[in-house]
DNA sequence: CTACGTGCAAAAAGTTTGCAATCGC
DNA sequence: GCGATTGCAAACTTTTTGCACGTAG
């Protein structure tokens, strides 16, 4: 019952060629160079479906709008690193491991989800920098650009 | 030009009172009972003069409106565990620490923030559970009762 | 008394939903 | 052809803003 769509087709694509997590906004602005006349609503259904299907994540930051990223990056348990000067969103793919101790006695932990926030290697001075940009995995400003 | 109006006053104290993060429509409901007439709007602007101030602090669950708590106890840094079968949000005085070795190269980490996912002790089974209910520092739902 | 703060209502911004038209299968 | 999917517009929700009035200092 699930059809292959243009649109559908489409949205996927943009969120699965970004290289960072997309709002809604975003991902319309993308898959409507593909299919011109995609409205909002269409997008929000199939983020809802692509959800469903665990074929993409959603990534909530304080104060921010949510952002949609493939599952094939989410999948691999990654947490996120957002640059307090340029407003960036980067993916980090270390994890702290052990949590599980944190929780009062009593508590089981299934999951956790981790922010950090900093300033980014461009942002940072930019020495070591400049040469190694790092995982500039996802980039969440200076985007119109 | 900071005023003491008996708004302010009542909205603050709605938040100090609290033992967990209130919704800004949880906190025009608690200090309402103070102020008959209280307006959202005033809620809004207050919170965002608390923020400033740094006397109140935002918590930003994914999926969730943000919720506010007093920086008594946000000052002393700690994390948040929400119980996904019961929604309640726990305040968790444990930190993993140094964090800053998950950051790639050239990232410099300032600040985290981390929320843990679980089962509480309440809805863990119980037993050992019972006799401590750990910290149950902040409730999310149920609330109405 | 003066201007900051408030209440109300309207406006934004983001997301969801109803419905007729469209299109995949 | 049938029914899932779309586009549009309207509804909803949460937060912000404009403006006249109230009130703290």
């Amino acid at each position: 019952m699930e059809r292959t769509t243009r649109q559908k087709t489409a949205i996927q694509a943009a969120i699965e060629s970004a290289r960072r997590p997309l709002s809604a906004q975003e991902i319309l602005e993308e898959a409507s160079l593909q299919v011109t006349q995609l409205g909002i609503a269409t997008v929000y259904r199939n983020l809802k479906s692509l959800l469903l299907e665990e074929k993409v994540q959603v990534v909530t930051l304080p104060g921010e709008n949510p952002r949609y990223e493939s599952n094939a990056v989410a999948n691999h348990h990654h947490h996120h690193f957002q640059c307090t000067t340029c407003q960036r969103v980067f993916d980090v793919h270390d994890c702290p491991g052990d949590l599980k101790r944190m929780a009062p006695q009593g508590f089981v932990v299934e999951r956790h989800e981790l922010t950090l926030y900093g300033r980014c290697a461009d942002c940072n001075g930019a020495d070591a920098a400049a040469s190694t940009p790092a995982s500039p995995a996802a980039h969440s400003c200076a985007d119109h650009a």
